[in-house]
DNA sequence: TGCTGTCCGTCGGCTGGCCGACGTTTTGGC
DNA sequence: GCCAAAACGTCGGCCAGCCGACGGACAGCA
């Protein structure tokens, strides 16, 4: 549930990919390419093929990730985000206007169009209710265990979680900096919660510690 | 654009108001009725007939309203919130599945929900933005002059703005407290750049007074 | 014309966490 | 391998704004 690390899943995929894709265009985006502003007149549907998105919002001198996509994920930019290839990635392309006329004619697509929505839409009241009501330690540690369950292998001695995201990364999707997320693990890893493996891996013991420090104020 | 004020407008009512009302049920709900939380089950699509609805998240302690809902506003619950009926109202009602159903079988319904959707993703985005990027006075200065745009009079010595929520409820639309509200008014109102006529309105000289609060620190 | 409940104004203490700064470690390109 | 660039660790100062508290103002309502 919730969770900013993935806004929208498989889903349309799996539900009608032949149909869907077709009118979508492939398209090929460099590392770094900005595909989408809040001012950028168009809108469109888009569907990675391979590589990696970040949907951000950018403030005065501030970034906030909204989420990152990659291989099977879906997005809309209805909303005024800016989407950004943070490494060489290929997407699904279509405008909007055309889109719609597709929904028009075949309606099959809808629900699957509606669930996405419904997704991007729960993700962001999540994002809200983080913001709003979560002090910064409860959400790095529900982002971590939400990390670990999707992402994270079983095994004797704990889970081991990939964890592909710098700590900027990381900081920018919970809507804190930098240094308060590397505090927090280093805090964490002296109190036994974590263990890093390598650079780009934890081993997490047990989740409930986790857990435990993922509610409002304890 | 954006603002909590409102999710979402007209829209529906005007493009296809009684196609879209077949099938829904009209329903009337007391003062204070909790009409969905974040646990029930139950999907459901509404349109306030008449009335006033809050639309919230609650946390430990604290509540976030994300929008009130007035006659012709459109909600889905789709999304994890409360809603409940500030005073007397009265809705049509309808749950997902049959309204998918709808939407199966009359496309040209499709856009206008899509719209719907689209404006409570936009708006949903813009609250983010504001706990993410800009600090109280600015969020409250824009919601006044938002408010003064959409709802006030224009007179010779200024703008009328009805004010029809309390201070408590103000705050809850910014993520913010009652106090810090109601110190910044009152700090303004000092400042000249509103003067309080009734409990219940304001007057607002000049708009670009508050405008010029309402960016990120200056 | 009192009584009770809701709303508003203001004050001061307290603190989460942002920010700048600076040194260290890791990575990746050539 | 080497070197620049990127990423990480840690510390302390600082402040926006939350929180509790308390008193006044303005309803209804009998």
């Amino acid at each position: 549930m919730h969770a900013h690390a993935h806004l929208a899943r498989p889903d349309l995929a799996a539900t009608a990919h032949e149909a869907l894709l077709a009118g979508f265009t492939l398209r090929e985006l460099p590392k770094g390419y900005l595909l989408s502003t809040p001012e950028s007149p168009h809108n469109q549907v888009l569907m990675v093929h391979s590589g990696r998105l970040r949907v951000y919002l950018a403030g005065d001198n501030r970034e906030l990730n909204l989420s990152f996509l990659e291989a099977g994920d879906i997005y809309t930019t209805h909303t005024p985000t800016y989407v950004e290839a943070v490494v060489p990635s290929s997407i699904w392309l279509i405008d909007t206007p055309t889109f719609a006329r597709k929904l028009a004619t075949d309606p099959s697509v809808t629900p699957a169009m509606m669930r996405v929505m419904g997704r991007l839409l729960s993700n962001a009241v999540g994002l809200i209710e983080d913001l709003a009501f979560r002090e910064v330690p409860a959400r790095l540690a529900r982002f971590l265990w939400q990390l670990a369950e999707r992402r994270g292998h079983r095994l004797e001695h704990g889970w081991l979680v990939p964890l592909d995201f710098s700590m900027q990364d990381i900081a920018s999707l919970l809507g804190t900096t930098r240094q308060s997320v590397s505090s927090l693990i280093n805090q964490w890893e002296r109190e036994g919660v974590l263990q890093r493996q390598s650079r780009r891996s934890l081993l997490v013991p047990s989740l409930d510690s986790l857990k435990a420090r993922s509610s409002p104020v304890p």
